[in-house]
DNA sequence: TGAAATAGAATGAACGATCATTCATTCTTC
DNA sequence: GAAGAATGAATGATCGTTCATTCTATTTCA
């Protein structure tokens, strides 16, 4: 075994560690919340010790600036992979799926509001928070805005970044929504949200 | 003094520390979080000892549930209120001002996304919560079903329904923007809520 | 090849801090 | 002086974090 292979294997191990913590936590915080969710609980579904932990992160809080790090990421992959035959009502009402509902990695959506609430105690994750925010909504507008032909909606410059502005509040509405009421008649909402996102993703007015 | 008045003069103290009280802990769960805030810290904002507080509320979380029933009053109230000449838009966007720039006892954001994370972890507020946003929606809708001689929009029953549930999500995600973007563009929320809700809000289609 | 040496991975008891809550005590008011 | 109001130190529990120790797997060397 070469030395770079070793090297390699170890950095892969340490990957897959960190991976496994993450998970762990996510499920944790979505569980209890930041505060209620402890190292313990994290380490006990990890199914490793508590001491383990800080081989591998710093502190508590660098794991919730880790998962933020990372659900950033998801979301610019899920919005570079938009193209225009999408369906925006039906992928808005999707990314509201509680937790149980989802296959993918997605941010569900109790972790998002509890990130949200903790993004103005804490400086730091605010400002993760926001720079994530910022990069999502410009590069959303970006798409809505670009050609029908390049695969984008073809709206305005001022209407794009209108249109991506009020979406972000209503997918940031209907996740906490989801929490407030995990009962409400999620057809009733996706009729009301494709009723009225219609004229706004109407590149003619 | 008869006895009434003495009885009546106990009460109105009690209700009057039990106000204090209510009015230090929204302060400081706006400012650290429901988990974060402690007693501690509750007792100093409403300038009296730790102990005290425990003769007028059972627990930390009762004070929780005190705090979310009030708002509930506070926001019946404002509903109760609206009338035909009412700027939507506008009473919309100010319900999502921050804190500091509200003179009212409305809701302020950073509670209201707060409550919203705890109402899934702890089922007691989950259960309040619930409730509370079914009344509100339900008497709103109401307001939007009117009509205009008696002070409403005069929207049919079904387009109240589905305006009330996209609005109570519009304003769900305005305060958690106000959140995580403390700095946006306001006046670009106000020109795009004003836009969207347009066509929300017509009772003709 | 096989035993000893080594390094990294993992453990979990222990620590100090902090928390919600209690209650014996003191203060205030009538 | 009696009764309610208020205090704040004490309690027990829990937390994030640390670290002396053990385990495991790889390397070294006879």
């Amino acid at each position: 075994m070469t030395q770079e292979e070793r090297v390699s294997r170890a950095e892969v191990r340490t990957q897959a560690q960190r991976e496994r913590i993450l998970a762990a936590a996510e499920a944790c915080f979505t569980e209890r919340g930041f505060h209620a969710a402890s190292m313990a609980h994290i380490a006990e579904t990890a199914e490793m010790s508590p001491g383990l932990i800080y081989r591998y992160f710093d502190s508590k809080s660098a794991i919730i600036l880790a998962i933020i790090e990372r659900q950033l990421e998801l979301a610019r992959a899920e919005i570079a992979n938009l193209h225009d035959s999408v369906d925006l009502p039906h992928g808005i009402w999707e990314t509201t799926l509680p937790r149980e509902a989802r296959s993918d990695g997605r941010m569900n959506p109790a972790l998002y509001v509890e990130m949200s609430a903790e993004a103005c105690h804490d400086p730091e994750i605010g400002a993760a928070v926001r720079e994530a925010d910022l990069i999502l909504r410009t590069e959303f507008a970006r798409w809505l805005g670009r050609s029908r032909e390049q695969g984008g909606l073809g709206l305005t410059p001022a209407k794009a970044r209108a249109a991506a502005l009020m979406i972000q509040c209503l997918v940031d509405g209907l996740r906490v929504r989801q929490l407030r009421e995990p009962d409400v008649d999620r057809a009733l909402v996706k009729r009301a949200l494709e009723e009225f996102l219609a004229p706004m993703l109407r590149p003619r007015d």
